[in-house]
DNA sequence: CCTGATTCCTACTAAATAAGTCGGGTTAGG
DNA sequence: CCTAACCCGACTTATTTAGTAGGAATCAGG
């Protein structure tokens, strides 16, 4: 799979929000719960905002919460806002064709995981038959 | 998954090398067959000869071809010796922590495929059921 | 034993990506 | 008006990627 430890800290924070009670959790909060650096922290956060992925307030008893339930926030989304659409531009020639239907295949096992948790099954510890 | 090009790259040559009748296969075919950088190829048969995948000829009548049967050899391998080993030093910590499992899930999915099919199956074109 | 085809090998480089950091601006509550 | 928080673009440093360069070593055939 291999992605950037931007997206795994992107991961924790809406894990993290995902588990907190209902209200603004701080930046502060998310960057010692998971141990991400704050100032990196806060540029993920803007960029799951802007994506429409969280809502923020600002001020004292600001923070940020997720924009929809739960269980209604994927993985998979989560990481396509971080990491965009993936671009495959390799071509297949002769012998080498039948490699196209193996990443295939691998791509279709990846977002059928990725896109089966969501937010929801981290909080609560109950991960679904993947 | 996200392969660089010299992985591609590597695979496409080994599948060159695996439908080519017996005998030596220049470097200067691989490079044409399957597009691939000429001085780069070399860089990369290179690296799978010393990791001992394929054999090699200098001079006249010279090429590569595989140390082993094709169906010994599968994709998992070569993209092991391009990349080398994956090491994951992620940390988790409260609700992030079922993550450790969805990654579990998602690297056996793909050592499955991956082992499963050989540089045989990608010569006759008869993928395995993944 | 010479010639040309071919592999072998180290080193180099330009561009992109990754992983943060910095400095300050903006907003809201008390 | 003060303080806690988010907002934002730009900057930096290191690593990885995708090759390229230049030539040395080897081997078959004539």
């Amino acid at each position: 799979m291999r992605l950037s430890a931007r997206t795994h800290y992107a991961l924790r924070a809406a894990a993290e929000l995902a588990a907190a009670p209902p209200g603004p959790v701080p930046a502060e909060r998310i960057s010692t719960a998971q141990r991400i650096p704050r100032r990196f922290l806060d540029n993920i956060l803007l960029q799951l905002r802007r994506a429409g992925l969280i809502h923020s307030q600002r001020g004292p008893d600001g923070g940020y919460w997720l924009a929809r339930p739960a269980d209604q926030i994927t993985l998979a989304e989560v990481i396509i806002v971080i990491e965009g659409v993936p671009q495959d531009n390799e071509a297949f020639f002769g012998a080498s064709e039948p490699l196209e239907k193996v990443w295939a295949t691998l791509r279709e096992n990846e977002t059928r995981v990725l896109t089966g948790v969501t937010l929801a099954h981290l909080a609560d510890g109950s991960l679904p038959t993947l």
